[in-house]
DNA sequence: CCAATATTTCGATTATTCTTGAAATATGGA
DNA sequence: TCCATATTTCAAGAATAATCGAAATATTGG
């Protein structure tokens, strides 16, 4: 049962989708999920992904922005974290809105 | 157990992420899926979501390239089906890739 | 407070995507 | 064949996104 407004939730997912589709995103958004809760700063991200500072800063604020990703200050650096319950309504969201009506069946 | 280079996964992924990450193609694939295996032809989704032709024909080659769609000409007009099978791909790469690694949990 | 570290914001440039009318292509029917 | 219908391709412009060095901001330790 949804109680949002359809509309909101399209540009939402909309929001979420454009964010993953980017092969930078993508891998941050991918070394986050396995760091798990612990989360990785944006220095080591920068690192592991050898991308320049800004370049990263600007990715992961486009997935901060989507919902997919949490950031909290710990003393001088910031850690992210994957937002799994933002990626788990994504999934969702494609299971009921563009899989076969077939429930369980060619989206499990 | 993966076969294919997971690089070429990934820009695959990335593709079908591209192609579903804006409002238009969306609405489209939508449609498409609720059409079922019937499918549509490019004129009734352009009518029924009030794009130019030009630009259906534009979103929707987006699609087919990022193999979510499949084309039949019948006749005067080319039906459009959604392919459950890449789309099924796609959500499976997800909840491999991109949610908690607890299997069945977060992302089911 | 000052220096060092971590990250973001700014700015300017380049690249890509979106948009859609008009022209081109394909098909079927008279 | 000729005409009407269906769709795509072309082209040119508008809009949005990506890139990343340099400057600005925030934090900690000395």
């Amino acid at each position: 049962m949804e109680t949002t407004e359809p509309k909101l939730v399209d540009e939402e997912m909309v929001k979420r989708l454009s964010a993953l589709a980017h092969d930078h995103r993508l891998a941050i958004f991918r070394v986050l999920v396995r760091a798990g809760t612990t989360g990785l700063s944006a220095g080591s991200i920068s690192e592991k992904l050898d991308l320049p500072p800004s370049s990263l800063s600007f990715h992961i604020s486009n997935l901060r922005n989507a919902g997919l990703v949490s950031d909290e200050r710990v003393g001088r650096s910031i850690v992210y974290r994957a937002d799994f319950t933002a990626m788990a309504g994504l999934v969702a969201y494609l299971n009921e809105n563009c899989c076969a009506d077939d429930p369980l069946g060619s989206c499990a």
